[in-house]
DNA sequence: CAGAATACGTCAGCTTTGTTGACATTCCAA
DNA sequence: TTGGAATGTCAACAAAGCTGACGTATTCTG
């Protein structure tokens, strides 16, 4: 039943084959591989990995942010994000301040040298971002993101739409 | 390093903002996330992981095809497919043949239980990506796969180009 | 105000999945 | 025929997830 492409209902049935699909499916695939090659590099070289990669974009996107708003962005435990966020304290690219108003919560914040790091990584991304998007065009780029944002689940949907909000 | 990026065209500068790109990082990331959350909850109850699903879904997908040809595919060490392909091997889930020719290979094929477990797998990640295609429409999806392939590194869109005209 | 709830950190231990290194088998070419 | 690629396996280790248990502030609430 998944196999055979069949009887159409020409307009749905037709733009829904099968093939489509998996083939989107390899695509996505292969193309997150390109997507994190480049800071993957810059990270390995510091002895850092994805994890560290991740805290560090959330941090520099939202600076102040809490420990439990950064767990449910990235939505690891607690401890797996402790263990990332201890090693880039103690090698001075975030500070985690004491909450002003809720001294229970830690704030977190890159440091210059935090911002250097994440300026080089996201420069690396950019790039390849930068050429795919100038090689696909305009109409095709508004059509990746609808694809994207329709794909996410919806709490990661929230996510998305409230950082979005605060640069647009 | 592989792009020669370089002329900045007003028209082209305008259209790719750092905004732009930081959108389109972060809506990989989230759409990702949703991509492989329904496989993985399946997964997750029969005991295997992410690993075994692309190793499943590259057998079917290339029904015969040896180690070191999935190796490529894969971009990981044969140590690390090996295990993975031994517990599905010990599971009868796929079998492992030598080559007829060259007595080194080893030819992969799922058993009638592998490939009732990838449908299974691709069932539920098509479920979610028919429910994006749709939302999304028909030219968005083509846009989509556009920027997908051109954010691909040369040798995956080689392979990806490869495997999509294997039933095109 | 006492107790429940929240936010955070940490210890211990396990799993998946990546890595290198060492090694056996097989093929091919000089 | 022999030495070097190529292919695949076994062993040991590392990164980064996970669960569970617990300690410590701090805040909220009845």
């Amino acid at each position: 039943m998944t196999q055979s492409t069949q009887p159409k209902s020409v307009a749905t049935q037709l733009f829904l084959t099968d093939e489509q699909l998996r083939k989107g499916t390899e695509a996505m695939f292969f193309a997150y591989r390109g997507f994190t090659a480049d800071p993957d590099r810059i990270l390995a070289d510091r002895g850092y990995g994805r994890a560290h990669h991740r805290a560090i974009h959330f941090i520099h996107r939202s600076p102040g942010t809490t420990v439990n708003n950064l767990l449910n962005i990235l939505g690891v435990t607690k401890q797996s994000l402790n263990r990332v966020l201890r090693t880039l304290i103690e090698d001075e690219l975030v500070t985690s301040a004491v909450g002003q108003k809720d001294k229970r919560e830690r704030h977190l914040h890159l440091t210059p040298m935090g911002v250097a790091l994440e300026r080089s990584l996201s420069d690396a991304q950019r790039d390849r971002m930068r050429a795919a998007y100038r090689a696909a065009g305009a109409e095709a780029v508004a059509g990746f993101w609808q694809v994207l944002e329709a794909m996410m689940d919806e709490d990661m949907r929230r996510h998305y739409e409230a950082l979005k909000d605060k640069t647009e």
